[in-house]
Order: structure tokens, then C-alpha cells, then sequence
DNA sequence: TTAACATCTGAGCAGATATTCAGATAAAGG
DNA sequence: CCTTTATCTGAATATCTGCTCAGATGTTAA
């Protein structure tokens, strides 16, 4: 399975030691999957507000559309996602879906992420200079 | 702007209070997306290849090619996106560039998204169960 | 200069994604 | 039962993404 990659990359400039200690020291497909499909699901610009709301208060399906001004279908969608991935849970009261955040990572990954880039911006400053 | 929303929603479960206290809560549309595109970048797997193997040592463009199992010009294409987010650097030695990490948040996020999905994994274990 | 090498880049295509639309489901009340 | 309300779902569509391919750029050595 080595040799089937030998012809990827006809460059004479391989460090064949660094190679195989990422191999040694790669996550497993299988991890590596699970864990685009967490990074993906943050990578929504909507998913992201409903996330955030949700770190501060439970809603229903019809305020988040509200609140973010989307259709109740698109929302529900959405939370479908995020459920499926048990990033969020709800309570049903009567006719009414409460949703809550269902995990104390989520919030946490998004604080390190506006960490990130309020640093970026103060230090480097851009991301869009050399547009 | 407020208005202009009232149509988007035609239930009577609304919580107007939570609505606006989300809407004062929330990030700002332009840290909103740029969160996203953060997450964006993480949300490959082979971007999320490249970026694990640079946390632990810097490599040229040609052993990630051959690490990963894909083509150059795919490894560069995903380095270019990764560099205009400034979340890697290189290094020039004669004609070789030397990747590495250029943000100790990235580190941080893939090792919280990995608690995550370890701790799911064993308190309830699935999120392909209900498949 | 020329040739060889490592990397970059733009165009184009196949597959993924987010939204909308129309209709289905589940709960509450008459 | 039937109606209304809140939410869900599948199909269709427009957009976005990641890869490959062909060729360009920049560096080194002869």
C-alpha cells in the first residue's frame, strides 16, 4: 500500500523519515472523518448563530427563524444536522420544540475560535490584504 | 430592518424577548462569517491531514502530497486557502517551502474537537445509530 | 542561458451543500 | 372526528468545494 503511492509525487525533495512519522503519528480515516464532519457542521454561517443563541437560552424552531430571518424549513433543517450529530437536543412542550445546546465542547470550540481571530486582528491585522 | 422580518415567521409561539435578547447577544455579521470561514478551513479531511501533521513538525509541499496520498497541486491549492487565513506559514530553503503552523488556536481546536468526539463516543455512543 | 526542479495558479468538472417549495406528521382543542 | 398550529421531510435547484489538468512562476546548478 506504500508502493501505490509512490507515484503521487515524483519529487526527489521527499523526506522519507518526516513521511512516515506523520503516517505513525496521523488520527485514523475514520477519526479524521468524524471529525471534519464536526468542524463542518460549525462551518455554516447560520448554524453558527443558532449555535450561539442556543449557548444562552433555549428556543423554539420559530424564533431562531426569526431571529436569524430564515424560513422555518431552512431552521429545521438545520437543527436536523445538528442534532444528528448530538451537537443539539430538545424538549417538546405541547406542539413546541425547545432546543438546547447538548454539548459543553461546542461553545468552547467557538470562544477558542473568536479568541482566534480577535488576536489575528489585533496583531496582523488582516486576511484580506492580499486579495 | 425589524419589520421587514415579520413575514418570515408566521407562528404565534414566538418569544419576542427571546428573540431580541438573541439579537443583542449576537456576533456581528462580519465576525459571524469570518467564524465560519475558520471553521471552513477545518472542515476537510485532508485539510485536517495537513494541519495535524504540521502541529508536530514542518514539511515541505511534496511529503504532504505523498503523506496524504493526493496530487501536489491539491496539497497547494488547500495550502494557499490555509495561508490566507493565516493558519500556516512557510519557509523558503532553495526551491523547497517548509509549511508549519502559523496559530496556536488551531492545535487547540482539533484537540477539543477530539475530546468531543471521544467523549461522545463513549458515554452515548453513536450518531450514525438513528441512520 | 538552459535545463531541471519544487511549487503555484486558473479553468473546468463532479460531487456536496443550503435553501425553497410542497406536502407530511404530531399535538391541542373544538 | 376535523382544524389549526408547530415542526418535519423529500425533492428540486442554485451555489459552493475540491480535485485534476495544463501551463506558469521562481530557484538552483551547469
Amino acid at each position: 500500500m506504500d508502493d501505490s503511492l509512490k507515484e503521487l509525487c515524483r519529487c526527489r525533495c521527499i523526506h522519507e523519515d518526516r513521511v512516515k512519522a506523520a503516517r505513525s503519528h496521523a488520527l485514523d480515516t475514520r477519526e479524521n472523518e468524524r471529525l471534519a464532519q464536526l468542524f463542518k457542521a460549525l462551518a455554516d454561517p447560520n448554524r453558527l448563530r443558532i449555535l450561539w443563541a442556543l449557548e444562552r437560552e433555549e428556543m423554539c424552531v420559530c424564533d431562531l427563524a426569526r431571529f436569524i430571518g430564515i424560513s422555518e424549513s431552512a431552521v429545521s433543517h438545520q437543527l436536523r444536522l445538528l442534532r444528528q450529530l448530538q451537537l443539539v437536543a430538545n424538549r417538546r412542550q405541547g406542539p413546541v420544540l425547545y432546543y438546547r445546546l447538548d454539548d459543553s465542547h461546542v461553545g468552547e470550540l467557538i470562544h477558542i475560535a473568536l479568541d482566534h481571530l480577535r488576536e489575528e486582528r489585533a496583531a496582523g491585522q488582516d486576511t484580506e490584504r492580499r486579495s
